[in-house]
DNA sequence: GTTCTTACA
DNA sequence: TGTAAGAA
């Protein structure tokens, strides 16, 4: 498994010029030069004034993509990207804690399952396993008693 | 061969 | 926003 200064490698190194950049992610090089002067995106400009643009930066733009195929204008385009990166640098933030004390299950397709949160209490002191249950056209949690710790008579 | 800027449609 | 020109 990749180690956690490996991935930050990959995510500091990978670099990838403005030709790839339109390649992979369908915006035109004219349109990520327009983004840039307009501030939305910022390459990491390395030598003679050539753009290079960085991972994640690249998901940036590819996020930019898939608004505006939606219909939005890009300033809204432009907004709910700057949201959905808040989000997701304190998902991710979890994400990492979460999978040392998770655990996971598939299920049969191998497209879904079911996520183990751990334990939570109630106020009463009951106790369950919170789970988190993800397949092809639902995702939902649930609450999985564990003991009858009832002080009730 | 690729990228840059500028300009025009 | 696409395209073209001329330079780097």
């Amino acid at each position: 498994m990749p180690t956690k200064s490996q991935f930050k490698n990959i995510f500091r190194n990978l670099e990838v010029g403005i030709g790839e950049a339109s390649k992979v992610t369908g915006v035109s090089q004219r349109q990520l030069r327009y983004w840039e002067e307009k501030g939305y995106i910022v390459p990491l400009e390395s030598d003679g004034g050539v753009r290079t643009y960085s991972l994640g930066t690249l998901m940036s733009i590819a996020f930019l993509k898939d608004r505006l195929d939606d219909g939005y204008t890009l300033a809204t385009a432009v907004k709910m990207l700057e949201e959905h990166k808040n989000k997701i640098r304190i998902l991710s933030k979890f994400g990492r804690v979460m999978n040392q004390s998770v655990e996971v299950e598939e299920d049969e397709t191998g497209e879904g399952g079911v996520i183990k949160f751990g334990k939570v209490t109630s106020e009463d002191q009951q106790e369950y396993q919170l789970e988190g249950v993800i397949n092809k056209d639902e995702h939902y949690f649930r609450l999985k008693k564990l003991k009858n710790n009832s002080k009730n008579a």
